[in-house]
DNA sequence: ACGATATGTTAATAAAACTTGACATAAAGT
DNA sequence: ACTTTATGTCAAGTTTTATTAACATATCGT
């Protein structure tokens, strides 16, 4: 009922010299299934995953994922 | 073995009026015990709890939570 | 055409976040 | 002294997030 989170990850990595799922993944220490999973909106992940995405790219965690009221 | 978050709920609650671990809880949907446990650092919260948490406070979640690599 | 890489997706399982209910202590107000 | 409010903590249970493995399609380079 109340808001949701949206993420630019897909950008991110995109810019980020097409970095793969699995290197992303690798990076931050989780599966490419799960940067897939979060990436689509499936579910969002643990704050200590969404800090490590936003400290790969070099970015403010709010600049990854925006919450949406 | 890498980083770990902090968070400056304590301070925060203070400064919002003395706002209790029960009345926070309330405003997001999660339980005192809740509250009680992400203040002490026993766990982080869900993504999702932290972005209403700093909603709450009116402040960016980055300065509710901190990234420590 | 073939092999390699990237991604989508699903099912079963494991781990982490959160809930409920309980019992405890401390401080403040009456 | 008594009641109320705030907080600490624990155990058992549920829900959400993450893992692994499998099978699928699409694209790219040779």
């Amino acid at each position: 009922m109340s808001g949701h989170i949206k993420n630019n990850i897909r950008t991110l990595r995109f810019h980020a010299n097409e970095m793969s799922q699995a290197e992303l993944g690798a990076k931050i220490g989780v599966t490419r299934q799960t940067i897939a999973a979060i990436e689509s909106g499936k579910y969002s992940p643990s704050l200590e995953a969404a800090f490590k995405i936003s400290e790969i790219f070099g970015v403010n965690l709010t600049d990854v994922f925006e919450w949406q009221a």
